[in-house]
DNA sequence: ATGTGTTCCTGTCCGC
DNA sequence: TGCGGACAGGAACACA
């Protein structure tokens, strides 16, 4: 489900909430998601007070009183829920249990979180916090996109003599950390990159092009809140709507977005992923 | 070393 | 209405 811009959203969401609070009671209804929760995650939670929340890539970071991080992943369809407090003048009741709500978080504050993840794509890991950076799920990230090692120099030297498609070099977290398929199809697009160009046969001038592009992309992205497809929400239950913004994403069929263009945004497999584009002005 | 295909899991939607 | 298949925001892993 979520991308940079909505694991950022949720991040937010849950700060409010989360930062300077005690964790009074970890519920594990099932440890078994991507893959097994460490056995001894619950009593880890329980006590530790959440010193600050941040985010890398698509994960979010909490670093806990006990100098212990806890790294949450979303997957494709994790999602938090919070309850039990006011948040924008109105008052979230404590909901009966949901199927799928694998973790519940019990705040001291009397605030719950809980998180729901009906496939199960998702994960939870607590680590030391000073051997984070060490950790197998964070060790080999590329910079953030929003960051300043993201650049127009370290784009094209990572792109020169390569021969995937740009679409799989965008989706590849070792290159730029937190872009996934909707945000990649509409860089390209923007970009006017066609998906299927290989990496390293795009000129430098037009490799430096898509990072402010990523940027725009993404800030627009979580200025709107992210985009609510199917199931996705903010934690206060809200919708983001920058789905209403996609200039090709999902819009196989559809004239293409560009003023200039007369061309049809069409949906090709690659990597056994959808990528929209318009074969027209994306080259 | 790189590149691609498969796999994990549940839910929803579409065509017959 | 029911049923089967395609497809879904991710990414580790196995293998050419």
């Amino acid at each position: 489900m979520p991308e940079l811009p909505e694991v950022e959203t949720v991040m937010r969401g849950l700060s409010p909430v989360m930062i300077g609070q005690k964790i009074a009671r970890a519920d594990i209804n099932r440890g078994d998601l991507r893959w097994p929760l460490p056995v001894n995650m619950a009593e880890g939670l329980t006590g530790a007070r959440i010193l600050q929340l941040r985010r890398r890539s698509k994960y979010i970071l909490a670093d806990l009183s006990t100098a212990q991080t806890l790294i949450i992943h979303l997957g494709m369809s994790g999602r938090f829920v919070i309850s039990g407090v006011q948040i924008g003048g109105f008052h979230h009741e404590h909901k009966a249990p949901k199927a799928h709500d694998h973790i519940v978080l019990h705040m001291a504050n009397g605030a719950r979180v809980t998180f729901n993840d009906p496939r199960r794509f998702g994960h939870m890991d607590l680590t030391p916090t000073d051997q984070l950076d060490r950790h197998p799920l964070l060790v080999s990230l590329g910079p953030e996109p929003l960051g300043n090692a993201f650049d127009g120099p370290y784009l094209i030297a990572r792109l020169k003599n390569r021969r995937s498609p740009i679409k799989s070099a965008l989706l590849d977290q070792r290159i730029v950390a937190g872009l996934g398929n909707i945000y990649v199809c509409e860089v390209l697009h923007r970009a006017a990159i066609s998906p299927i160009r290989q990496s390293g046969n795009i000129s430098a001038r037009r490799v430096e092009k898509i990072v402010p592009i990523v940027r725009d992309v993404l800030h627009e992205a979580i200025e709107a809140g992210g985009s609510s497809l199917r199931d996705f929400r903010q934690t206060d239950g809200a919708l983001g709507y920058f789905q209403h913004r996609f200039r090709v994403y999902a819009q196989e069929g559809q004239p293409c977005p560009r003023t200039d263009c007369s061309g049809t945004v069409k949906r090709i497999v690659q990597s056994g992923r959808s990528s929209f584009y318009c074969a027209k002005c994306q080259r």
